[in-house]
RNA sequence: CGGGGAGUGGCGCAGCCUGGUAGCGCAUCUGCUUUGGGAGCAGAGGGUCGCAGGUUCGAAUCCUGUCUCCCCGACCA
């Protein structure tokens, strides 16, 4: 019945995986490389990005955290003291084994037999072992603690299947590595990094998440403790969109950090880890997403507000011009959501009308056309990107005075990006599920057909070690996992779901990418 | 890494079975027309058919290998 002609060839309820792909090119935001599992971000998709380093980075700042940077190759002998974490990544991981080519005598080059490493060098997967390595030199005594450190960097794991910004090869991150002098300090950075994420998820990039702890059997390799952020797609799939992890002492032994308290003795560091990735940007698209491509929350967005001038090349073209910098000018001198206004004056040539479209599949906040008509009267066309259509299915242009238009940008971007967060929680919450009380409920609420089966939020027992494997795999079948143990849940007031013992607490049961 | 599918101008595809020096739509460029909204008509440019071998007088097409992508599994942020 739908009149609307969108700017997306696929619709997301027909198939939710070309969809996704869909946006990415049809935004400009990435594409293959040639290089299996890497892609090349292109300027609108590492702009956003940007946005993210630079809010996240602000936030890591004020918490005290330094920024540092440590090298991509890891000496093997380095990477092999924590098993657990060696364990955990030794399956991916790409290594470097020579430091020069020679000709193969058939036009091609080869790795130098003469040039083989003595100790291979791997890429990092993640840095735990070699900032491990530096913490054990620059930590002597309790007052050099707490140590806290971050950075940013690409990272390498040689993944089976890959997705664009999803599971990539070679992602980005930062990553966060901190020493403590006990563990309620550790801890309590550990929490800290978490509440971090879950703000800037829901303020930033308007990610509606629950913040949690993993179970045991989803624990990151070597940790004691670990906590996410999770998020709810589209397709009603859980997507972890960030980690904390309490490392306990295992690392700082493995790397021998230790420290002299204040009566003199030797103590291991407790230490933590913490990262979020480009898959954020992921999360971002299959969250904001729509059938005419990405809306990009005003936070996020490397231009808020695009304006396009209905240059006709003609003589009536410079006073249009003129006007429409007039209009990028107002704009510019207002802030919004903290920060000055981000405002392009798109005047390369093209109809107007087509151009919107471009803008309107990279997602803008908003898009300010400006014809000689509005001109004339003082007035510009403006179109919300997180509303776009009509009910006749027509682009919903507002037509306001250019004055009262620069005025009103900084309150219009902060109502779109509540706007976009509301959306994304009313459907998150619409498809969470609580109070299932048994097996065959669960399965009737993830049944094949439906298309959108959102998570079940259950109470558990807590089963640990064998008793836990026997629960994961009931859910394997059913292509299920455990998210995690929400930290502000109702306190568990029945049996487990899945041992009929009393249960502890309630945990998150969902697909999950 | 196992099973399935696919790589042909920027994008989407046809041609392959039955070998005979490449085609369509969109996009691009030029001209004319149009001009408050995703323009119309005409013309033009652009591809050694993923890569490497092989069969053949001749390969996008047949054979072998290899790389990359997509879907489903196993694995993982």
């Amino acid at each position: 019945m739908s009149t609307i002609r969108h700017a997306l060839n696929i619709k997301r309820e027909d198939d939710f995986a070309q969809w996704y792909q869909e946006v990415i090119s049809a935004a400009g935001m990435a594409e293959e490389s040639g290089v299996r599992g890497c892609m090349v971000i292109k300027p609108w998709g590492w702009g956003i990005w940007e946005r993210m380093q630079h809010l996240l980075d602000a936030r890591i700042k004020a918490a005290g955290v330094e920024n540092a940077y440590f090298p991509l190759f890891i000496p093997l002998g380095n990477f092999v003291r924590e098993a657990a974490h060696v364990e955990g990544f030794a399956k991916e991981m790409a290594v470097v084994t020579h430091h020069r080519l020679i000709s193969d005598g058939k036009g091609g080059l080869v790795p130098d037999p003469e040039a083989k490493l003595e100790e291979p060098l791997i890429v990092r997967p993640t840095s735990e072992t070699i900032i491990g390595d530096a913490m054990s030199r620059w930590v002597q005594s309790w007052r050099d603690l707490p140590l806290l450190l971050n950075q940013w960097a690409n990272v390498v794991r040689w993944e089976m299947r890959t997705r664009m910004f999803l599971r990539t090869s070679e992602f980005l991150w930062q990553e966060g590595h901190t020493a403590h002098d006990s563990r309620e300090d550790a801890m309590r950075e550990t929490m800290r990094a978490l509440e971090m994420y879950r703000a800037f998820a829901e303020e930033d990039v308007a990610l509606p998440v629950i913040a949690g702890e993993k179970p045991e059997n989803e624990r990151f390799p070597g940790a004691v403790g670990t906590w996410s952020i999770e998020a709810m797609m589209q397709d009603g799939k859980a997507l972890q969109a960030g980690t904390s992890h309490y490392l306990g002492t295992s690392f700082a032994e493995a790397a021998n950090i230790r420290f002299q308290d204040r009566e003199g003795g030797q103590q291991l560091a407790h230490t933590t880890s913490w990262g979020v990735s480009t898959r954020m940007v992921g999360a971002l698209i299959m969250t904001h997403g729509d059938d005419d491509g990405l809306r990009v929350p005003p936070a996020l967005a490397p231009q808020q507000v695009v304006i396009l001038p209905m240059l006709r090349e003609n003589e009536g073209d410079a006073a249009l011009l003129e006007y429409a910098q007039a209009l990028r000018a107002g704009i510019a001198a207002q802030s919004a959501l903290g920060e000055g206004v981000r405002v392009l004056l798109d005047s390369k040539p093209g109809k107007a009308a087509a151009k919107r479209w471009d803008w309107v599949r990279k997602g803008a906040p908003v898009i300010i056309e400006i014809g000689p008509r509005d001109m004339e009267s003082g007035k510009v066309s403006v179109l919300r990107r997180d509303d776009l259509w009509n009910a006749d299915g027509k682009p919903a242009f507002a037509v306001l005075g250019r004055d009262e238009a620069i005025a009103a940008i900084p309150g219009l971007l902060a109502e779109i990006q509540r706007h976009l967060f509301t959306q994304a929680e009313q459907r998150r919450d619409a498809n969470i599920v609580r109070g299932i009380g048994s097996i065959a409920e669960l399965d009737a609420f993830f049944a094949e057909d439906k298309r959108y089966p959102g998570w079940a939020e259950v109470q558990w027992s807590r089963p640990s070690g064998a008793a836990l494997d026997q629960v994961v795999e009931q859910l394997k079948a059913r292509k299920l996992t455990f998210r995690n143990v929400p930290l502000d849940a109702a306190p568990a007031d029945g049996p487990c779901l899945f041992t009929g013992e009393q249960a502890v607490e309630r945990i998150y049961v969902a697909r999950a990418y």
